[in-house]
DNA sequence: TCTGGGGTCCTAGGACCC
DNA sequence: TCTGGGGTCCTAGGACCC
């Protein structure tokens, strides 16, 4: 069947701030302007790595993730900050505030980046004309500086704005991708990291051209149904709309640390949870979220490194209830050797308010084994009143009553969406 | 004297069900 | 007499990204 117009082209822009945090600071404080600045997790520590660094430390041979102590033997006069994430994410709002200015379709991807649909926004100029203007209030609004691509997809845009840093505007056409993509090497592609860049090496593929026109039943061999993808982007084909709800469906909250020396006494170990189920807690309370599963990550001296978790009968939330199941995991997963990191997951999250009452469902239904719904209902009932049996509803009762409690939870759960997402770090 | 901390997505195998 | 094929859930691990 032929179409009565032909598919509409997209324009897709991609803005990446340029070398955040370090930006941000000296935004705050104008005094770090022009000098080589670092972010550093945690300057006191031997372990401290490089978050981020300005142009001025670039120049210098700081990198990002390069070992602090490296980094001050290149750069004797780099200034180390520890990050403000409160800045970092109040200077993010602000600009996805701005970008929200010209199109509704904005995807944030991170804290300092993302993708702009602006097909329907020609009102407001060309794209160029729109990225300039974007660019251009972003510095003069928040002292921010930017890069922009400008492409037909996203993961062309992605490309563009990697090219031009800091403060550029790049378009990448279709039809300049034989120029400008093929001759690259394929590591420089997003998706392509190290490992891939090795198998694919193997079998003889270094460049972005070279692999756009692979074998797809090698490379399918390779790498999987990624290879396929690969190889479409390659060719400048990525069919992925800017989604602007995408980031609003959180997965798990966790956090971890990297011990300040190895530690194999359980019950220093047991202290280090403890401050980590904290943590969670208090993230999870304050985005209302409870975890239906749980997992620890152990990271041995050897840098070794094992999840291990399980799916919970009941979501947990608290303190006390992480803390326990943490330490379970730990007595049983531990092999006991020295440890370097350990960090406490929760996933499977859903609203609290929603789960309060399921755990209550759970728990009555447990004692009531195999009971028909309609008891269960009716306990409920008196606890809850009617609302209870009315989001319950009469296919929950079928369910229930085969007596799995995975299509009963999911059921009563159904059509909740968490909150926005917020970015925490980079 | 090395390599943080926050995540996402994908895959593979086993259990279990129909 | 030893045996199919599909589907989902769960766990672990790997790769990647910022």
């Amino acid at each position: 069947m032929k179409e009565m117009y032909p598919k509409k082209g997209r324009v897709i822009l991609h803005v990446d701030m340029n070398s955040f945090y370090a930006s941000v600071e000296a935004a705050h404080d104008s005094s770090l302007k022009g000098k080589p600045l670092a972010i550093a997790g945690n300057p006191e520590e031997r372990r401290g790595i490089i978050v981020t660094c300005s142009y001025e430390a670039r120049k210098m041979g700081v990198r990002t993730t390069m070992p602090l102590w490296e980094a001050r033997k290149l750069c004797p006069q780099l200034i180390v900050m520890r990050p403000n994430f409160d800045r970092y994410r109040a200077a993010s709002t602000a600009m996805f505030e701005i970008l929200a200015q010209f199109t509704q379709l904005v995807e944030p991807v991170s804290i300092d980046e993302g993708y702009m649909d602006i097909t329907d926004s020609y009102e407001l100029g060309s794209p160029l004309e729109i990225a300039e203007t974007i660019q251009k209030r972003i510095m003069a609004q928040l002292d921010l500086p930017c890069s922009i691509g400008i492409a037909p997809n996203k993961f062309l845009a992605k490309t563009a704005s990697d090219m031009k840093k800091p403060m550029g505007i790049t378009v990448l056409r279709k039809r300049d991708i034989p120029t400008v993509l093929w001759p690259r090497p394929v590591s420089d592609m997003h998706g392509v990291g190290a490992k891939t860049a090795e198998k694919l090496k193997g079998i003889g593929i270094e460049t972005i051209g070279s692999l756009a026109s692979a074998n797809e039943i090698q490379l399918k061999m390779l790498l999987g149904i990624n290879g396929l993808r690969l190889k479409d982007r390659a060719n400048g084909i990525d069919p992925r709309h800017v989604d602007p709800e995408a980031v609003s469906d959180f997965k798990s909250i966790g956090n971890s640390t990297t011990l300040p020396r190895d530690i194999a006494n359980q019950h220093e170990l047991f202290e280090v949870l403890g401050s980590l189920a904290d943590k969670v807690a208090a993230r999870l309370k304050r985005k209302q979220v409870v975890a239906n599963s749980l997992s620890i990550t152990i990271r041995y001296k050897d840098r070794k490194t094992v999840n291990r978790g399980r799916k919970l009968a009941n979501p947990v939330a608290g303190k006390e209830e992480i803390l326990q199941l943490a330490k379970q995991l730990l007595v049983t997963n531990w092999n006991g050797d020295p440890v370097r990191l350990l960090g406490i997951t929760g996933a499977d999250l859903a609203g609290a308010e929603e789960a309060v009452k399921q755990l209550d469902l759970f728990s009555y239904e447990k004692e009531a084994k195999k009971e028909p719904l309609y008891k269960t209902l009716s306990v409920l009932k008196e606890k809850y009143g009617k609302n209870i049996i009315a989001n319950a509803g009469s296919k929950t009762e079928t369910d229930a009553n085969k007596g799995t409690q995975t299509s009963f939870n999911k059921d009563f759960l159904r059509g909740f969406r968490p909150g926005m997402k917020g970015n925490e770090a980079e």
